[in-house]
RNA sequence: GUGGGUGUCGCCUAGCGGUCAAAGGCGCCAGGUUGUGGCCCUGGAGAACGAGGGUUCAAAUCCCUUCACCCACCCCA
């Protein structure tokens, strides 16, 4: 085997797993303009300060995952690890506030992750992702979970017990404003004080840098400290509170079914009030599939004036690895046309008549000159091609060629040569 | 980043110290009389056994290192 590989975590997409990805692309992007969300692309390379600025040097993202490079010009640029700070930074360049706002944006393409790899993790992973920035009301919330929710749905993911191994549920949780989370990190840390030499070395050190992660641990999912661990829910101020009731009361009236679950948390700071998480039946390790949240705090963080905003993210290869779980594979496709060129005369013949066939917007796949009109009739039927084409030194000179379906019985027939894509266009033989 | 598992032709797999200068199935290519597919038959190409080092008279088979993938944790999509 040759020694060249793809770089580690990154794969490639052969030609046979493209019809499932370009059915999840279209998809969200129909459905992203069902709302009216706009596209925009930004660069895969961002300077680095974007992702330094927004989730903070010692987010994990930044510390140990981000691939961060200088570039000729001396200038430190960082491969995109996540779309938000980008299209955030975008709004801000191009003063996107003075559009009637909120401004509904979505993207798709890769991220990169410098992560130990596993399944469903990957160093380079897409996404597609939407942001509704402007709108501080619970309404903008809930339209995006409304998208993300749709989105499955028109997937085959949701609502629950479709598909064989049942649909997507959704997580919300409030982690309220940076504001009331300081306060319930400080309540949280004096909970899990007096219980600290119990717990894992994990959430040891999550005491120190995010004690909202002891609560989801999975080490500790049953100490009694955890169990018995205060709830954000009883600490959000008033204003919270409310915005996260009518989150529900939107759900609800919507029909979208959801729990809440306290455990939802989001390391980085900017992150507030409503959070949530779109997950498959008997999660396990890389489970989430999407993952969304407000983000107030963000703006300003980029060196803009304070601008809410919230939205989702959604891993291409997550959906297609879900896809592929329900048996929800797409057909692979199949020319309309093989050509069988037969002798000299006849290959000229038929390169025009396949040039004839393309410009009538039929797919067709030339067949290889030299080859035995057996093995060309093996090589279309391998193909799966509805019609060979079959154009020798007789069919030439005559100007005709010889149609023949692979479908079914095999029936031939020879038309002259500019009837050919007329008859299969018919297709009813 | 931590712990564990796996690694033989494009894919799946046999072999587990000597008879392996590696076998089979799928796929690929070519034939099965002169221009006809899908089944079948025949033949062919294709791997020095992830890589490097070691043990041994002898290694795909044992040991070490390394790389990759997988699983769990961590983190996250």
């Amino acid at each position: 085997m040759a020694d060249l590989r793809a770089p580690r975590g990154m794969n490639d997409l052969l030609p046979e797993d493209a019809p499932l990805w370009r059915h999840v692309r279209d998809t969200a992007e129909r459905v992203a303009a069902l709302f009216d969300y706009r596209p925009l692309a930004t660069p895969i390379v961002e300077d680095a300060a974007v992702f330094e600025r927004s989730a903070g040097q010692e987010s994990d993202i930044v510390a140990k995952e981000m691939y961060r490079f200088e570039d000729r010009g001396g200038g430190t640029l960082a491969l995109r690890p996540e779309g938000t700070a980008a299209v955030c930074r975008a709004y801000l360049e191009h003063g996107m506030a003075s559009r009637p706002q909120p401004v509904r944006l979505y993207y798709l393409g890769p991220m990169f992750r410098y992560d130990r790899p596993q399944a469903g993790r990957y160093r380079q992973l897409w996404q597609f992702g939407v942001e509704c920035i402007g709108d501080p009301s619970p309404a903008a919330d809930v339209e995006v979970i409304e998208l993300q929710q749709t989105l499955y749905e028109q997937l085959g993911l949701a609502p629950l017990g479709l598909g064989r191994l049942g649909g997507l549920t959704l997580r919300i949780n409030s982690i309220g404003t940076a504001e009331t989370r300081h306060r319930y990190v400080e309540l949280l840390r004096e909970h899990f004080r007096p219980h600290l030499a119990t717990l894992s070395a994990d959430s040891q050190r999550r005491f120190e840098a995010n004690p909202l992660r002891i609560l989801d641990s999975k080490e500790d999912a049953r100490h009694t400290a955890v169990l018995d661990a205060p709830s954000i829910l009883d600490h959000l101020d008033a204003e919270d509170a409310a915005h996260f009731a009518q989150v529900r009361a939107l759900l609800d009236a919507l029909g979208i079914a959801y729990a809440v679950d306290p455990r939802i948390v989001r390391g980085l700071d900017y992150y507030a009030r409503t959070v949530w998480e779109f997950e498959p039946p008997g999660a396990g390790g890389q489970s989430t599939v999407g993952a969304g949240g407000r983000y107030d705090g963000l703006m300003e963080l980029l060196g803009g004036p304070h601008t809410p905003g919230t939205g989702f993210a959604t891993g291409i290869e997550r959906i297609v690895l879900n896809l592929r779980e329900r048996g929800l594979e797409r057909a692979p496709a199949a020319p309309d046309v093989v050509t069988v060129p037969l002798g000299e005369a006849g290959a000229l013949a038929a390169a025009r008549l396949a040039r004839t066939l393309r410009s009538a917007g039929l797919v067709v796949r030339a067949g290889t000159p030299g080859r035995s009109l057996r093995a060309a009739l093996r090589g279309a039927d391998a193909v799966d091609a509805r019609y060979a084409v079959i154009v020798g030194n007789e069919e030439a000179a005559a100007g005709t060629a010889v149609v023949k379906t692979l479908r079914a019985g095999g029936e031939q027939r020879t038309l002259p040569a500019d009837e050919v894509a007329a008859a299969i266009r018919r297709g009813d033989w």
